[in-house]
RNA sequence: GCGGCUAUGGUGUAGAGGCAACACAGGAGCUUGUGGAGCUCUUAUCACGGGUUCGAUUCCCGUUAGCCGCC
């Protein structure tokens, strides 16, 4: 189990400073959660995950099932000793690869729209994915590795995060398609309600687990879902899905959603977190929220810095002896040039995308970092 | 010095008398509940000078350079 106190409510906005407590240590929050989907950092051990001020990580239920299987995680001693993580650990349902191994991936955008994206196909009502099957019951993936058969549904998630052993879980949902039509949403919905009430049944463990609020861009649909996830007996809710077409859009529909949610409980937000979403996002109430951003770019040679991103791998870094951003105190920037890491990473060299995903972690953990002390200042 | 062969983007290679192709490298972007993947652009007056031809990067001659032989 969890618990969660609320230490400071802003005055200027929605967003708040709180503590989650769990059998592994506590979360400040606003947090940012480290992406470990495989039950890795990519690039890091825990100890440097650790380091960089990560005091949370999700790591995700459809992989690890997947591989090396929850048999294998849990014969270890479960997910924190077989990663040697000791610190707080939630875990993704395997909700959103309905989306990004379904839809996504036949329509090839993701869950948050580009410009007229929208303007092509539209997904209605009664229409499957092709690499996959949706019923009541749950969902019938193939594995992309080996082709295998594999079935996820409310019970069957839930089965696996209890053997992972997370101390938070997340409910199993439908992550509908952006251009998916308002009946094929509402239709998802109903599933994912449904799921939601599954999982609870099935919910056996101490852990955590915690409700997820769907609707796609529909009002109706998403204030009706923050309604019925935000009544039942959830530690917690994690919102999800797409948030409209524009920054402006996401904050709006985050204040529908959170107007429903009672208050006392932590929310997460799913998938969500460039640099410029987090103020807006923590504004609305937001407590925490993981993204592979910081990560992923990372590995294609993108660095966060205070002025602005940086293309390590661009010419006129190969030269450049100044580090990544002398206003960061990660050992990157304490020990390493822009110069010698634009060599690394154009040489190919792996500690490239070690060295820029710590830089890069460390640097979102005290941007959120500064953000608890504004909103303890009452600036936020 | 003589003979032969070869000259196509940064590199390595295709090509055909009429839009110069491919790979890698380079440059600029994209990436939001993760393939370290991928994608989109972009980078060449086809060594130089003549000639034949409606048209030459392609055929012919010369120059230059490189490579291989021989002395």
């Amino acid at each position: 189990m969890i618990e969660f106190k609320i230490l400071k409510q802003s005055k200027k906005s929605r967003a708040r400073v709180g503590v989650i407590k769990t059998p592994h240590g506590e979360v400040e929050t606003p947090a940012y959660v480290g992406v470990a989907t495989l039950g890795a950092v990519k690039t890091l051990t825990a100890e440097q995950a650790e380091q960089t001020g990560t005091q949370l990580l999700i790591a995700n239920t459809f992989h690890l099932h997947e591989k090396p299987g929850e048999k294998i995680v849990k014969a270890a001693g479960g997910l924190h000793e077989f990663m040697q993580w000791h610190r707080p650990l939630m875990t993704d349902s395997g909700g959103f690869q309905v989306f990004s191994l379904g839809f996504g991936k036949d329509f090839g955008m993701g869950k948050v729209l580009k410009n007229n994206e929208r303007a092509g196909a539209e997904i209605k009502s009664g229409q499957q994915p092709k690499l996959l099957r949706i019923t009541d019951d749950g969902v019938h993936f193939r594995s992309l590795k080996d082709g295998r058969k594999l079935f996820l549904g409310p019970k069957e998630s839930i089965r696996i995060q209890q053997q992972l052993g997370a101390d938070i879980m997340l409910a199993f949902d439908e992550c509908p398609s952006p251009i998916a039509d308002y009946a094929y949403t509402k239709e998802s919905l109903v599933r994912t309600h449904r799921w939601a009430k599954d999982c609870l049944k099935a919910h056996t463990s101490k852990q955590s687990l915690f409700g997820i609020v769907q609707g796609g861009r529909f009002r109706d649909l998403r204030e009706e879902s923050a309604s019925f996830i935000g009544s039942l007996p959830f530690g917690g809710f994690a919102i999800g899905g797409e948030f409209g077409d524009s920054k402006k859009g996401m904050a709006e529909m985050l204040r529908w959603v959170m107007k429903k949610l009672p208050d006392e409980k932590p929310r997460h937000l799913l998938g969500i977190g460039y640099l410029e979403d987090i103020p807006r996002i923590v504004r609305e109430g937001v407590d925490t929220f993981d993204c592979i951003v910081p990560t992923h770019y990372a590995r294609h040679g993108v660095a966060f810095t205070s002025e602005g991103k940086l293309h390590i791998g661009q010419a006129r870094f190969a030269a450049d002896q100044k580090p990544l951003d002398k206003k960061c105190a990660c050992s990157t920037c304490a020990l390493y040039s822009r110069s010698y890491l634009a060599h690394l990473f154009r040489a190919k060299e792996i500690n490239a995308l070690q060295l820029l995903t710590f830089h890069n972690l460390f640097f979102f953990q005290a941007y959120v970092k500064k953000i608890r002390e504004d909103i303890k200042k009452g600036k936020l």
